[in-house]
DNA sequence: ATTGACAGTGATACTGAGTCTCAATATCGT
DNA sequence: ACGATATTGAGACTCAGTATCACTGTCAAT
């Protein structure tokens, strides 16, 4: 609830580039302060579109070739429900361990917590002899209850 | 293990045709009779592909049309591992609650069921107001047990 | 069996997210 | 300031999936 601390982020993702011999640019600069001046999940293009409002000199192509080092250092979440385009969710470092409910009608994600989960998960891989790298619960739902208090934005109905 | 009865799901798919008023024809007896026909997870376009030797004429609009009422229908299940193609799984009506894990390194997927799990999961999503409509637990991992048995093909090393 | 309403079809143009290429430019240790 | 080299933008490209459209096949009603 409280505002995190987003420039922690940023200072270490420019440690990140700097341990990897990457170098810390005008546009990348451009990125990451948007990517860490937002609570909100957003997608590459979103993204571009942010970012040009910074620095109108960041290419798709920048944005592209930045995100993966993003997901890389562990700061950014990339996420995949399905659509023909990726989520990405600023807010991982905060908390890492965390899942995503998305409603298929109005497109609204809700993030959640569960030891319990997270542990059950990992039982199970061990068990099958797998090392896990990511995992990922994705549940399409619709929102009843939001539905009723008017909140859900139904798209095509 | 035991080979499950395809010819069931064929008849089931044709009646869930007929309940919605769509056609039987030619192109979707071949694509069902592929369909049913494996036991094997498939992408649309190798679908296609299997799809024309049984009838030339199948195109692939018609079977990027078919896919959708094979879903639908609950006999077919579509899974997103983050590629970008979709991969379906045509032994859905006979476990239709397991999940998958897939090793990055050789694209081994392997199945499992957690009645804990799938209630874990529901449990969660009631508990935020939404209903569920699917859940896919995705878990990206290495197959270290398998690499030692030589059974993991690593194809970039 | 013929009809006809309309579901279904193939070919192909298109979309849109993401990738690749390449010549020009910017960074940063020295 | 220099220079090795990482980075850049523009735009061509890829490729799974979708939309369009004129033609064809199915099947219930006659």
């Amino acid at each position: 609830m409280a505002e995190p601390d987003r420039n922690a982020a940023k200072t270490k993702f420019l440690g990140f580039l700097e341990e990897k011999n990457l170098r810390i640019t005008a546009q990348r600069r451009a990125i990451v302060d948007t990517v860490f001046g937002t609570d909100q999940h957003f997608t590459a293009e979103q993204l571009l579109e942010w970012a040009r409002e910074k620095d109108s000199s960041v290419s798709r192509a920048t944005v592209y070739r930045t995100l993966p080092l993003l997901t890389e250092s562990g700061l950014v979440h990339e996420m995949d429900f399905g659509k023909d385009y990726k989520i990405y969710d600023p807010n991982y470092a905060d908390h890492p361990n965390h899942n995503h409910i998305i409603c298929d009608d109005c497109d609204k994600i809700v993030e959640f917590e569960s030891d319990r989960l997270d542990q059950l998960e990992n039982e199970i891989s061990t068990g099958l002899g797998f090392k896990v790298k990511t995992q990922q619960l994705r549940i399409n739902a619709s929102c009843e209850e939001m539905k009723r208090l008017g909140e859900c934005k139904n798209k095509g109905n």
